[in-house]
RNA sequence: GGUCCCAUCGUCUAGCGGUUAGGACAUCGGCCUCUCACGCCGAGAACCUGGGUUCAAAUCCCGGUGGGAUCACCA
């Protein structure tokens, strides 16, 4: 008996795509419900639509969930594959008169659409074949017998009660004349035999509830429970779409984002859990509940996505970071062969990185053989002041035993004395010389992480750039 | 157009009859400082509108307005 109250959730993205951000952020509620609950968490592709599902979206789709670490329990079941189940299920519906055979033809459906729209009518099927009691013949398909009478109301879990009038509702194609079951069809034999309990889905499913429900009635399945949340929008409130910006899962590990970033932020859209911003998956699965998922559409801000991904970047392992940030620094054909220099670039780089891209991209003079001067930089800072500043250095570092953060500043500052000058006008030279740029991490912590060699190296490279400038 | 949903700073949100309407991102100041960041301190910024109910409404009810979703042999 336990076990009949265990939560079963799932998640049926159709494979028509990558997998979306909204699509994440559905996947991730329930996921979040199933582990907060001890139930399952299901996946199943809906790939009924012969024409636009393919497995290169399948695998998209996979390997999204992946990365975000929305593991599975049960499956991939997928529907092309279940065509028996819904053959039966049509099967009953028409044994027991609550379904019919429609020979219609799409084009003559789409002229009365057409006409009933012109006049102000709902475009409904008008019922014509309802009571012809026909038989099977090419390009026909089967249609639910929809109650006429009655209302039909959704208890939603986050939405609250919600009342239609089946007259709103048409008499729906379940099986189409290919054979294959129709989406609200399909998905509620699914849903059903799945032993599904929460169906947590995106509230642009709202209107088809009512006929779903219908359908569980008619085949005589137990309803599940109902959750609707909330779509994503884009800054101008229009439902988010690629001209927003990416919205593919994986283009944002491609831009160098963490999939704890993005879970974080996905799931503060629409539900929250007091004042608090930062969440473990951990504390996410311990808190998260349904009561408190909002019910207003949200905008998608990737600037505080950008927060929480330099939040965690700078809160992250080192080791791991390391791991994350080599494809970035090969993708920029940088040769990367010690790995104690990524780490440490890693530590460099921590608190003045975005996202790994930026990382990889402000930390690429380390890795380089010969420094790209910025023309700017050089030109302002490898002067006559500063190559005498350089050449003081040079003069300073073989001998310093002292090869610390400590005694490298000390160093400096000493050299900054007796030359009368300013602090910053021997490091800007020497930050120029070593990284190619006016910005980058601390000049000690630069040159730790470069090593005294390195450092030599570069100034010389700089005295002899400058003097050929 | 019909049906359905929604409505607190620019954005994400807290609030669940009595609060100086709180937090976060972003923005703008300041501090720190070798640059840039990080960090710290501070500022500006919101209850869509009109009616009720109530001693009291951001909160409950109704209307309006606005936005969104959906009306396929797509899912």
């Amino acid at each position: 008996m336990s076990n009949d109250n265990k939560k079963r959730t799932r998640f049926a993205p159709s494979p028509t795509g990558y997998l979306h951000i909204g699509g994440a952020r559905t996947a991730l509620f329930n996921w979040l419900y199933a582990r907060h609950y001890g139930g399952k968490f299901i996946l199943r592709i809906e790939d009924t639509d012969q024409e636009r599902s393919t497995e290169e979206s399948t695998r998209a789709i996979f390997d999204a969930m992946t990365w975000l670490g929305l593991n599975w329990d049960e499956g991939p079941h997928y529907q092309a594959e279940r065509i028996e189940k819904y053959k039966e299920a049509v099967r009953r519906l028409l044994d027991a008169g609550k379904a019919f055979r429609c020979d219609c033809t799409p084009d003559a459906l789409e002229e009365k659409r057409k006409k009933a729209l012109a006049e102000g009518r709902k475009p409904k099927y008008d019922g014509t074949c309802r009571e012809k009691n026909l038989e099977w013949k090419p390009g026909s398909v089967v249609r639910f017998r929809t109650p006429q009478i009655g209302m039909t109301t959704v208890n939603d879990l986050i939405k609250g009660i919600i009342s239609f009038n089946n007259e709103e509702l048409d008499d729906l194609i379940v099986e189409r004349s290919d054979g294959y079951p129709t989406y609200n069809f399909a998905v509620v034999v699914d849903d059903a035999e799945m032993g599904i309990t929460h169906v947590i889905r995106g509230d642009d499913h709202l209107n088809n509830t009512p006929r779903q429900i219908l359908l569980y009635e008619a085949l005589g399945y137990e309803v599940p429970k109902f959750a609707h949340v909330p779509m994503i929008l884009g800054s101008d409130k229009a439902r988010l779409s690629k001209r927003h910006g990416a919205t593919s899962v994986m283009a944002y590990r491609e831009m160098g984002y963490l999939p704890e970033a993005l879970v974080n932020y996905l799931v503060r859209l629409g539900w929250s859990y007091g004042d608090q911003e930062i969440f473990s998956l951990d504390e996410l699965i311990r808190y998260f509940s349904l009561e408190s998922v909002g019910r207003s559409a949200a905008v998608f801000n990737p600037e505080k996505l950008l927060w929480l991904n330099q939040h965690y970047i700078k809160e992250g392992d080192t080791d791991r970071l390391a791991d994350l940030l080599c494809p970035f620094l090969k993708d920029l054909d940088l040769r990367v062969t010690d790995k104690a220099l990524v780490k440490n670039v890693v530590g460099d780089l921590k608190t003045r990185s975005k996202t790994l891209v930026e990382m990889a991209e402000s930390g690429a003079f380390y890795f380089r053989d010969s420094v790209e001067y910025d023309p700017k930089s050089a030109e302002q800072f490898l002067d006559r002041e500063g190559r005498a500043s350089l050449n003081a250095i040079l003069e300073e570092l073989p001998a310093l035993s002292d090869y610390t953060k400590e005694g490298v500043e000390n160093m400096l500052r000493t050299i900054a004395e007796k030359r009368t000058l300013k602090l910053k006008n021997v490091i800007q030279p020497l930050r120029v010389t070593l990284t190619g740029k006016t910005v980058s991490p601390g000049i000690d912590q630069v040159m730790i992480t470069l090593g005294k060699e390195k450092v030599i190296a570069r100034i010389k490279s700089a005295l002899e750039f400058s003097k050929a400038e």
